[in-house]
Parts: structure tokens; C-alpha cells; sequence
DNA sequence: CCCATATGAGACACGAACGTCCCACTCCGC
DNA sequence: GCGGAGTGGGACGTTCGTGTCTCATATGGG
């Protein structure tokens, strides 16, 4: 007895991840519990995409403080950070399409501070001459949401191979926002 | 009176560009017309998802075809390209974002003719030695169209500037595609 | 062993969106 | 001016997911 909330988290997150648009019904099923449970310990689907949300950003987060992003260089802090964040991949994008939906009213202030944190790392890259200055922060943000969505995605078709992940989306995105020679 | 089916067309796809999940009532009326008359001209929703679908293969194929992508240099035939999807960026980010959804039963044939398009134009340029061979055709194919919805999404929020728009996803795409000097 | 607690299954009402239909109105061609 | 086609508004039934509730069952601690 006595459910594994993180547990349910999880397997709601992997199911999410792959059908966005799952019922409540199959949220449980998948997670081998009943439709009542799931309600007693989610008020709803609202409360079941917050509590994935606050999951997402926690383990986001957490990505960030073990990528140790300002220790050395900074494509070895970018490295670090996808290598980390490569496991919540298929949560996060999932939570990223989800926010889009959102009319913008009340957004979950955890990915404002996220967002702030990226983004200031493409700053401080940028000023120390590491990275391209004339592509701003806050798209090179957005692009490496976009490209990990992307990446978990094709992962997901069978279009890359998951042993690729990290290498796949660091490349590409590095190798456009590290200063070139020839530029 | 006859209504303009085109018309119709381009206002639910700047609609469902903005909030995918929008009703067929809210459709028809970003359309200036009634329900029922929508119903009349499209079956369903899965009809006019439908249309729009060959909507936006229909522009996305001439994008690719106005965009001559083998004239010259590689860099300069997708340089044309990402400026003459431009336009249809926001609907088709839409549709890749709706195909997600589906349980990959009948995927419209379209995407994948487009889709093999789009990778043997990387793969061109990856045997022309002007894109690098450690990322996958299909892996640029799926981070062209991650990289448009992303830039198209950073738009309507204001993150970027829509006259950017091209700039950005070439500049971004293109430096982690092209061979670079110090590799 | 017994009881409290948590669970699973199912029934129920509610709301949202859909798809269909009908009716009045308007606009156009004849 | 007239008739018909097209349209808008609204009503209706249906489906689907949701949220709540009840009840029987099982599990685990005292």
C-alpha cells in the first residue's frame, strides 16, 4: 500500500512524454494503480501536470547545479549540462509543449528562473568570447529547448540512436554558437 | 457569398498556430463565419486538420522548389530555403506538433516525400564535403523543423525579432552543419 | 486477531466539444 | 421581382473525459 508518488510521477512522465493527450484513466493504468487513486493523490489533471511540472523544473534544475556550468570552459559547461540533462529529456519537452497551450495567464515562475539561468550562461559566454554574440541568449535558449525536444523525439522514432543523444544536440547547437575562425 | 475556402484555410492556420487546441467554434469565428457553415465545407476537425496538412505540404513543397536547393553552394540553397518557409512556419510547426499526437497509423504520405527531400539535401552536402558527417541527415532534418517551430514559437513571444527569423535558424543550423575550419 | 487505512472497481452526474439538423434570412442570377 | 443557393444562429443528441461518490476488499500495524 501506501502508493509511490514518485513512482506515479514517473511512469506518468514517460507515458506523457510519448502520448501528450493520455486520459486520466490511462495515466493510471500505466501506472498499475485505479482512475480513484490517481484523484486521491492528484486533485486533477491540472494537479497531476503541476506536480510534473514541479518535477521537471526540480529535476532541471538540479541538471544546472551539477553541470557546474561557469567551471572552465564554457562548451565543457554546455557539454556537462546536456550529458545531465539527457535522462528528463522526454518530461521536459513534454512540459515545454505543454506550457505553450497556456494562454500565458499563470506560468510556473520555476522556468522564468530556469530560463534566466541558461540564458545568463549564453551571456557570460558570449562576453568572455566563447560564444557568437550576434545570436542573443535568449534564442539560443529557446533553440536548445527546441533541439532537445527534438533529439528526444527522434530518439523516440528510432531516427537517432539514443546512445547519440548528447552528442547529436551538443554538436549542433555548439557548433553554431561557438565563435568560428572564418567569422 | 461562396465562401473563400482559402480564406478559411489561412485564418484557421494562423489561429491553430497560436493555440492548437482551439474549437471548431473558435475557428469558424477567426474566420468571420458560422459553425455550421465550416462544417459544411470541411467534414470535421480531422478534416480540416487534414486540409490544412495539405496546406502546408502543398507550401512547404514549393518552398523547397522555389528554393533550388542545389544551385550553388549547399549553405546558399538552404539559406533560400529557411527564407521561403518563412511564411509558413507557424502552420507548420503546428502540424509537426499535431503529428506528434497521432499513433503513427496513417501518416499523411506527403511529410515522408518531403521529408526525403530535406535528408538528401543534407546528404548531398555532407558527400559535396560542405556539411560534416558526424550528424545524421535525418537528425538535420528533425533539427531544421525543431529549430523553425522553436524560431516561430520565440517570435510570437516577443524573444525574437521576426525580421531575425531567417538569420537566426541559418546562423544557428548552419554553423553546427558546416564543416568547420578547426575540425 | 481485529481494526483502521488505503485501494480498486464501478456508478453517477456534469461539462465540453462535436456533428447534425432545422429555420429564417440574405444575396445573387435569371 | 422571384426563386434558389448559401449562410448564420440555434437547438438537439451523442460522445468522451472528468471529478465525485460508494462499497467491497486487502493490507498492515497494534
Amino acid at each position: 500500500m501506501t502508493l509511490d508518488r514518485e513512482q506515479v510521477l514517473r511512469s506518468a512522465a514517460a507515458l506523457l512524454t510519448r502520448k501528450s493527450t493520455a486520459t486520466m484513466d490511462e495515466v493510471a493504468r500505466a501506472a498499475g494503480i485505479g482512475r480513484a487513486t490517481l484523484h486521491r493523490h492528484f486533485a486533477g489533471r491540472d494537479a497531476l501536470v503541476g506536480a510534473l511540472e514541479d518535477l521537471g523544473i526540480r529535476e532541471f534544475e538540479a541538471a544546472l547545479d551539477s553541470a557546474a556550468l561557469d567551471d572552465g570552459a564554457a562548451e565543457e559547461g554546455l557539454r556537462r549540462l546536456i550529458a545531465a540533462v539527457e535522462p528528463s529529456a522526454g518530461l521536459l519537452s513534454f512540459l515545454v509543449t505543454e506550457n505553450q497551450l497556456f494562454e500565458g495567464d499563470d506560468v510556473n515562475e520555476g522556468w522564468s528562473r530556469l530560463d534566466a539561468r541558461v540564458s545568463a550562461f549564453f551571456r557570460r559566454g558570449q562576453e568572455r568570447g566563447e560564444f557568437r554574440i550576434d545570436l542573443t541568449p535568449a534564442w539560443l535558449t529557446e533553440a536548445l529547448y527546441g533541439l532537445i525536444g527534438s533529439c528526444a523525439w527522434s530518439v523516440q522514432t528510432g531516427r537517432v540512436a539514443a546512445q547519440d543523444f548528447p552528442y547529436m544536440i551538443v554538436e549542433l547547437l555548439l557548433g553554431g554558437a561557438r565563435r568560428s575562425v572564418e567569422k
